[in-house]
DNA sequence: GTCTATAAGGAGATAGAC
DNA sequence: GTCTATCTCCTTATAGAC
């Protein structure tokens, strides 16, 4: 194992990986430390709490997740390109992770409405990408139809819980070729 | 609090309560037997552990899930009714449960791949859905467009998350909107 | 059915020595 | 930064008396 990265890279990289895969609740402070190969005294000097480790952690996401999608996108700058390109990326996403879904709607599904932070982080991640979609369709021309944005962002979502439940993108596929045909 | 019901109907209520607002592992045996208001012992010896417990969880949420459809469309025969109806079932669902979600898409959120017999169940079940969308496309006539029905299915699911994320209905009223203007 | 005791282990978090 | 010890509490599950 090399350990190129600071302990505080390793905590907070071992700490993501197994809040996705295996769930927050599931993952103990003394398996992260573990698998980071950090002392204990040193997660809770970098973090006061297993709470603030998971707020960081929605932030990274955050962070990743837009930082990715326009790495994915480069250069392109056609509307009606970028939009399948946006599903592409969201295929890529579930297949490079195990489908193991969406980071905000599972923490949403696991913590929902029981931690107020969580909820804010989630509606506000959704709520960005709703509007990128909205955007696209304005520039495509199809703005008007304010019903095809939304309808367009839940058939995405829907998309993404599908890999997650069936561990395979054909549903995202599906979606990416019903909005080729849309546009 | 009335105690009408047996000693196992008050288990397998309360942990399905339980399991489904607060979480599978949020949710420990100490809590449901105190909520329930019956001794240890018994909840022993009605199942032999909290996974049997689980997947009685399971089978109970799925017979209650089309039998409560069942009674939502009634008489109705029309297919394009019943299809919007099948939406207002999920629209009441959500606002009678608190907006808590599907139930087999948070279990398969919080455990997932962890377990091949939930896994099973939700893939079941889901499939099941899907058919009566695509079923219900088929009597209205348009069974020809297959990426059709995989849509409105995966608009709904969608719509599901989504009221689970902002703890209202409008995206799933937008679902049923969309829906109309197609059928 | 009830009750209580107990096992064996894990959780999150703190303190102090090095 | 590391290590170990410890605190307090909770977890699932079993056993036995009533």
């Amino acid at each position: 194992m090399a350990k190129a990265s600071s302990v505080q890279e390793r905590i907070s990289e071992t700490a993501a990986r197994l809040f996705y895969h295996q769930g927050y609740y599931q993952t103990g402070i003394n398996q992260i430390i573990a698998e980071a190969d950090i002392a204990i005294g040193s997660l809770y000097k970098h973090f006061k709490s297993k709470q603030e480790l998971l707020y960081h952690y929605l932030e990274q996401q955050e962070l990743n997740f837009f930082s990715g999608l326009a790495a994915f996108i480069g250069e392109e700058t056609d509307p009606k390109k970028m939009l399948l390109l946006l599903i592409d990326y969201r295929i890529k996403l579930q297949q490079d992770s195990g489908f193991s879904g969406c980071h905000f709607i599972k923490i949403n599904a696991e913590i929902g409405r029981e931690d107020s932070v969580v909820q804010q982080f989630v509606q506000q991640h959704k709520e960005k990408h709703r509007h990128l979609v909205k955007n696209l369709l304005m520039q495509i021309g199809e703005g008007s139809k304010a019903q095809l944005a939304d309808g367009i962002f839940l058939m995405i979502e829907g998309g993404i819980v599908s890999a997650t439940i069936y561990g395979h993108t054909k549903d995202l596929e599906t979606v990416k070729a019903t909005v080729k045909g849309i546009i």
